[in-house]
DNA sequence: TTCTGTGAATAGGTTCACAGCT
DNA sequence: AGCTGTGAACCTATTCACAGAA
C-alpha cells in the first residue's frame, strides 16, 4: 500500500468520531461538507483522505454512515480488540487504567508493572501490580501488541527494551524521552510539557 | 513576524531539552549535528529552524549551550512561570496537579475545579478543589494565561466559555471534543485514544 | 442536480549545497 | 578548516476545479 501521511490517518481517527455521533443522531448518510463542518476541515481533504483507501461514497449523495465508519475502523484496525499493557503504577498511570476512552475503542488494559516494591502488590482498577522484570516472560504467555509506557524518563528505555524482547509492536509513549526501539516497533510518544509550552509559545508571540 | 510552523515550535522544545542535558553534561559549545544526533533529524533542519528567530551560533564553532538554551525559551515564552489553572479532578486530573514535568517547565498549576459535589472541598495535592461556577470570578481576581481542561467531553465546552469569560488565552484540552473558542484564544488537544488509533493503524497496515 | 473522486495547481515544509564568517 | 546561515531545489500535503456517477 501506498505511503500514507500520519495526518491522514490522525484525521481518520477524527472522521470516525463524527460519525459514530451522526450515527446516534440517527443519520444514515452525511456528505463531506457536512463532515468537514464537523472536524473543522475541508470536504476536498476529507474525500482526498478517503480516496488513498478506496472509493466509499455515492455522487450525488454522500457517505452511508455505518458504511463509512465501518470501512474507517477497518483501515484503522479497529474492528479487533488489543490487550494492552501498562507500564508504571504511578499518579498517571494508575489514572490511565482507568481510563474509559481506550477501552470504548477496544483497548483493554490487561496488566499492569512497576519495579517499585512498595507498588508491587497492590491494585489499580482491580489488576495487581506486577514486578517489571516479570514483563518479558509475562509477554512470552499472554502476548500483547500494544504497551502504555507511564515511567519515570530514566527507566523508560529499559521497560521498552523488556517488551521488545517481548514481542511488543506499537508503544505508547508518556515518558519524557527519545525511545531507540528496533524499525519494526511503532512509537508514538506524547509529551505533556511540550504541549504547554507550545501554548506558552503562542502567548509569547501574538 | 513571519508565520512558524507548528512543527518548528515542536523542535525547538526538544531541542531545549538536549541542550539542558548537554549543559548538565558540562558541554558548553554544541554544533547542529551533534544536536541533531541527539534529536533524530538534521543538522540542517535545526539551523532551518533557528534560523527563522536569527542567527545564535559561531561560523566554525557551533552554538554556546547555555546562550542557546536560553534564546530558545525567550522564544517559547519561559522564561517567565504561568499560573495554571487545571478543571476536572477525576483520575486523570487528580494526576496531573501532581505532574513534576510541568512544574519543571515553569508552569504551576494554582487551582483545580470540579463540578461533582462530592469532589469539591476535597484536596489534591495541597489544593482544594473548588466549584467550577467559581472559575470566572476567580479569575478576574487572580488571571491564568493557561487552563488544562481534563473533564468529560460533555462538559468541556461550557468549562471552556467560563474560562474564556475570565480571560484564559490557552488552553490543554484532554476532552475528546473539538473545542469553539475565539480566534485569539489558543486551544491544544490531546486525545489520548487517538493516539493508540494511530498505533493500531499501524499494526494493522504493514 | 448533487456530491464524489481525482488529476492539476498551489502552498508549505524539508533537504541540499555552498557562500561567508570565525 | 570548520560549521553556520540561507537561497534554491526538492518533496509532501492541501486546495482547486471539474469530469463523471447516482
Amino acid at each position: 500500500m501506498r505511503k500514507i501521511s500520519e495526518s491522514t490517518v490522525r484525521r481518520l481517527s477524527l472522521y470516525l468520531r463524527f460519525l459514530e455521533q451522526s450515527e446516534q443522531q440517527g443519520h444514515t448518510t452525511i456528505s463531506s461538507e457536512e463532515l468537514a463542518r464537523r472536524g473543522g476541515t475541508t470536504s476536498a481533504q476529507i474525500r482526498k483522505d478517503l480516496s488513498f483507501f478506496g472509493s466509499f461514497g455515492k455522487r450525488g449523495l454522500g457517505y452511508s454512515v455505518p458504511e463509512l465508519a465501518h470501512r474507517i475502523r477497518e483501515i484503522l484496525g479497529l474492528e479487533r480488540a488489543y490487550r494492552v499493557i501498562l507500564v508504571g503504577a504511578g499518579k498517571i498511570g494508575g489514572a490511565l487504567v482507568h481510563y474509559e476512552g481506550f477501552r470504548q475503542r477496544g483497548f483493554h488494559v490487561a496488566a499492569i508493572y512497576d519495579r517499585d516494591p512498595k507498588k508491587i502488590g497492590s491494585r489499580r482498577n482491580g489488576l495487581v501490580v506486577r514486578d517489571i522484570k516479570h514483563i518479558e516472560t509475562d509477554l512470552k504467555k499472554e502476548p500483547s501488541d500494544i504497551a502504555i509506557v507511564v515511567t519515570p524518563a530514566a527507566a523508560a528505555q529499559d521497560v521498552v527494551d523488556r517488551m521488545v524482547r517481548g514481542g511488543v509492536k506499537a508503544i505508547l509513549n508518556f515518558a519524557p524521552v527519545q525511545l531507540s526501539v528496533p524499525r519494526d516497533v511503532a512509537v508514538k510518544t506524547v509529551n505533556m510539557a511540550l504541549e504547554l509550552e507550545t501554548l506558552s509559545y503562542s502567548l509569547a508571540n501574538r
